[in-house]
RNA sequence: GGCCCGGUAGUUCAGUUGGUUAGAACGCCGCCCUGUCACGGCGGAGGUCGUGGGUUCGAGUCCCAUCCGGGUCGCCA
């Protein structure tokens, strides 16, 4: 028979006892039972950390023997005397104290765990996902959860002082299967219809600039019914930001108040403001990415006038073909990347869309060069030269279309970079990448597409290239990159419909499809609307680099597979054919 | 959807060219123990080797198929 709480009521957290000499009650589950005995020590954890319980020969014998039943992950409730520890535990904050138990209280009782609830736990994440209620017990997913709290704690506190409404928006709403695929939402009432989850509250909070809310805040969640990754969920959170009468500078301004605010609060560290900006031609031109990692060098460098000159077919074709032909530089990299290594990298690169790798291995005997006897008295040291290359080196080398050499040597440079251990695993890089393309060309389609999304304001000075050169329309869209991973995208929203009639036309969408999916919004527009913008910072992600984890599921209460099912309750499910038919929904299987 | 890696007691793993009764550690159960804190000591239980098929005198081991999980590419306006 169960205990109850019955004339006990906690005092402290596990973790928090204090006031030796006084009496204290606890509650929370078993971590670990030390039984000597006619001694018993007994581990009580709860979200604060853990304290110890004592049982002795001056314990009342009835409490003594409830004590003895005692196993892992029961929960418990103790009151006893708080008081120092004959032998002390410097691993743990409580280490120095103890409570001497005088009421015990045994309030549920635990079936053996199918895996142990340590911090370090080596049991495979499968099993732990399918128990994810005591998987979440362990100490390291606590620590994970309550950071999270922190930042979301943090967002609302520095954006509600910024004068920041927090709006909530409708998680059913129209589809508009431009980009990721929607969830749909079958709708009872009108058969044959369907509602979307939102993807993002993209269309709403714009309607709310529209209506003057001015400064709009929510963390949001949002869905996209895509493959996962680990650093991808199909329902994820956003810190959804959208402001009125500012210009992507303000906006820039803002956020990194908050980034500053944010990092200060969770892990005590100064980012210095402002925050470095990029544009993305630059990013793509250095760093062959527009998420760069700028933790570290070796940048891509431009040698396509020195191939030019070479008679090494390859090098020129590509230029002739108008391309470049590009490198990155390996410091003291020539033990490590061997010739078998720089194999391994040449199939790396051909599966990212390059024709091949020409490398230069310069180790302490010899500049080992791939395309030596293409070259011209000369021509190698001026290549090494201009790439201010050392004896111990490796020179990567690609040649093709900008296209492809810039974000093959972008891989090449994380891959490497990586490997040759340069990487650093520590510190926070933050950098803004401005200035993205409006239009991106579909090779799949063969249409241009919107790179961030049709609302997107194209920079002033560029919309004379909008009916001329697509490839040269740069909009007001900006990322938010923290150590090569994006964290965020906004920007400035177009807020003349004409000028939004005419995106939508030159994305290739109809009349008929304008006025069928964003009707609603192009006439939103007719009523005047501020000048605004605004952006959504990844909370899961954030989360998941401030508290160090490598996938979103260690910072996410419940989260997805690989697949988009949930282990524990095995969903997405069948349901009854009265539900699907009340929905007016057949489903067809696939063989 | 493609490619790569993995699946053996409750858990983490080992398991030889295919060969007797598939092992270890932790956990679990029982007994002992007054200062433990990864407590210790003694004893014990616990396995459709993911699943199905095949090769073989004989399969955890080899082959085929399939399921499950992870990573990655495609995809993610």
């Amino acid at each position: 028979m169960l205990d109850t709480m019955k004339g006990l009521k906690r005092t402290h957290y596990c973790g928090e006892v204090d006031g030796v000499g006084n009496e204290v009650t606890v509650c929370g589950f078993t971590q670990r039972v030390r039984d000597k005995g006619s001694l018993i020590f007994v581990d009580l954890r709860d979200r604060t950390g853990i304290v110890q319980l004592v049982f002795d020969d001056t314990t009342a014998a009835e409490v003594f023997e409830k004590a003895k039943k005692i196993k892992s992950e029961y929960v418990l409730m103790a009151k006893g005397l708080l008081r120092e520890r004959e032998s002390k535990n410097a691993d743990i904050k409580t280490g120095s104290v103890e409570i001497l138990v005088s009421d015990l209280r045994i309030l549920s009782v635990a079936q053996t765990p199918p895996f142990e609830i340590v911090n370090d736990s080596k049991t495979n994440e499968e099993l732990r996902l399918k128990y994810r209620y005591l998987d979440l017990r362990r100490a390291k997913l606590q620590e994970n959860l309550i950071m999270r709290h922190k930042i979301a704690k943090t967002a609302r506190e520095y954006f509600y002082d910024n004068g920041f409404l927090e709006i909530e928006t409708p998680m059913l709403m129209k589809s508009t299967p431009e980009g990721a695929r929607d969830y749909l939402v079958p709708s009872r009432i009108h058969e044959g219809k369907f509602y979307a989850l939102p993807q993002s509250p993209q269309i709403y909070k714009q309607l709310l600039m529209i209506s003057g809310f001015d400064r709009y805040f929510q963390i949001a969640r949002c869905f996209r019914d895509e493959d996962l990754r680990a650093d991808r969920q199909p329902e994820f959170a956003q810190i959804d930001l959208e402001m009125s009468f500012m210009d992507v500078d303000e906006i820039l301004e803002i956020t990194e108040g908050f980034v500053k605010k944010l990092m200060k609060d969770t892990l005590h560290i100064d980012i210095p403001l402002p925050l470095t900006r990029m544009t993305y031609k630059d990013a793509m031109e250095r760093y062959g990415s527009d998420k760069p990692d700028t933790r570290f060098g070796m940048e891509i460098c431009d040698i396509s006038d020195i191939a030019a000159k070479t008679d090494f077919v390859v090098f020129k074709g590509a230029i002739e073909a108008g391309g470049s032909v590009k490198a990155i530089v390996a410091k003291n990299a020539a033990s490590i990347l061997t010739r078998k290594e720089i194999d391994k990298l040449t199939e790396f690169v051909k599966g990212i869309g390059a024709k091949g790798l020409a490398y230069v291995r310069w180790n302490e005997d010899a500049q080992g060069c791939s395309f030596a006897k293409f070259l011209k008295e000369g021509e190698l040291d001026e290549i090494l030269s201009r790439l201010d290359a050392q004896k111990g080196d490796v020179v990567l080398i690609v040649a093709d279309k900008n296209k492809v050499t810039l974000p093959v040597l972008g891989a090449l440079r994380l891959k490497v970079g990586k490997q040759i251990g340069i990487v650093p695993d520590s510190g926070f890089n933050f950098l803004w990448i401005t200035e993205f393309p409006f239009f991106e060309w579909d090779e799949e389609s063969e249409s241009w597409l919107a790179m961030h999304h049709p609302f997107t304001m194209p920079l002033e000075e560029c919309l004379p290239y909008l009916d001329t050169d697509k490839g040269k329309v740069r909009a007001k869209a900006f990322d938010l990159v923290l150590n090569g991973i994006e964290l965020s995208s906004g920007s400035i929203r177009i807020t003349n419909p004409e000028l939004q009639e005419k995106m939508f036309k030159l994305l290739g969408l109809t009349e008929k499809e304008i006025n069928d999916k964003f009707g609603f919004l192009v006439d939103a527009y007719k009523y005047a609307a501020p000048p605004h913008g605004g952006l959504a910072l990844g909370l899961d992600r954030l989360a998941m680099l401030i508290c160090g984890a490598d996938s979103l599921r260690d910072v996410t209460a419940f989260p997805k597979v690989k697949d988009a099912s949930e282990l524990m309750s095995q969903c997405p499910s069948t349901v009854d054919d009265k539900q699907l038919s009340e929905l007016h929904i057949k489903t067809v299987l696939s063989e």
